[in-house]
DNA sequence: TGTACATCAGTGAACGCGCGTTCACTGATGTAC
DNA sequence: TGTACATCAGTGAACGCGCGTTCACTGATGTAC
């Protein structure tokens, strides 16, 4: 990646990408090229040399924060396995409320499947532990984690300036009851592995 | 309200209500103001004779939203309390997975004070009772009420599509928390550079 | 080490499109008599 | 019941702005010798 770049090439797409990461924190998805370009310290026009559209760029920042979340989630299996899961979703929590502009939609739409795929194989390893240690109800499903991370990023978007700890309460109920379960699930266990055997609702 | 209307311009005024509501929950905040009118059978020109800016047509709908939120609470005030919250909570989900698209921003920003008080009036109450019923943690507030309204939101924004019974799956998560209630409730936010303490190098 | 040149990088200004909103005008409704 | 008129409603076209993206050009880097 980028091996053929010229230093200040180099410098000024590290630059970019710094600047666009704080630039869409800040102020979401519709923050304008132009301020980017500006926060980097070039013009607009040096920005598109380097990403073809403002999607790539977006595209560049969710495929490094698939990787720090990766990282995460193998940091979370060298901890204890009844406090790995709890402490992934903590961490997640946190990165997911530094980030919090854009991480919205561009992470459902731009993510590769690839890097969610490998996500969830950690995630998955990461439960499993949780639940051999009887940290978790047998019945939570790699899934029903991934609906907790979506949860609370709607929690940090709704009530992220009002209520910045809000999500973090939010999760000590939700940690509870992954760890007792409910007396009964009302919906099938249906998420995205599940997808290519559904048929209908 | 628009007592003195014409009979034609009342008519057009709630197809355009009408109108709006589906357009803006199918495609969101971004539906174009012409593709409104159209979809009413106005001019667009019609359309800002009534609702001065787009906004204001937002504000329009989001009212309708909030007195519809706040009658299903007071239909859980009239089940058995034991009972009520978790009803309303579920109901809440239904309505706001119907209405996915331009609720998620619009609601925070412009519902009125007034009608977000008067809903937290209301809950408080259905929350009071499933307390004294034994069905609900003592701990549990109002504002963890409302937080499990904006994670239901977050889990309908991003899995509305793929997996449109994953909030409800999550609630009964959600749900069996609020019950027990969790072990301790966390201590306010950690700083991000104590997240990175948290699962090491 | 120095120089010449090819190549890639950087840039300010402009382009084009989408969309919210307004204009100048025609048409329908309801009321006074 | 009919008619005239004032008032409000409806409209197609246009305006203006913001913003993603491109153009035509100048500048910096690195390499060959």
């Amino acid at each position: 990646m980028g091996k053929g770049l010229r230093r200040d090439a180099a410098d000024n797409r590290a630059r970019i990408v710094e600047a666009a990461a704080a630039a869409f924190a800040e102020r979401g998805r519709a923050v304008p090229m132009e301020d980017i370009a500006r926060r980097a310290g070039v013009a607009p026009a040096t920005l598109y040399r380097r990403f073809p559209t403002k999607e790539a760029l977006l595209a560049e920042l969710v495929a490094g924060f698939s990787a720090e979340l990766a990282a995460l989630a193998e940091g979370a299996l060298r901890l204890p396995p009844a406090e790995g899961l709890d402490r992934l979703l903590r961490t997640v929590g946190h990165r997911i409320a530094a980030a919090r502009g854009y991480l919205p939609l561009a992470w459902g739409e731009l993510a590769s499947s690839e890097q969610v795929g490998h996500l969830r194989e950690i995630t998955a390893a990461v439960l499993e532990r949780a639940r051999a240690a009887g940290a978790v109800d047998p019945r939570v499903t790699v899934s029903d984690v991934a609906t907790v991370v979506w949860a609370l990023r709607g929690v940090i978007e709704t009530a992220g300036d009002i209520a910045p700890a809000a999500w973090e309460r939010h999760l000590d109920f939700v940690a509870a009851g992954l760890r007792r379960g409910p007396e009964r699930l009302s919906a099938p266990a249906l998420a995205l592995d599940d997808v290519d055997r559904i048929t209908g609702p």
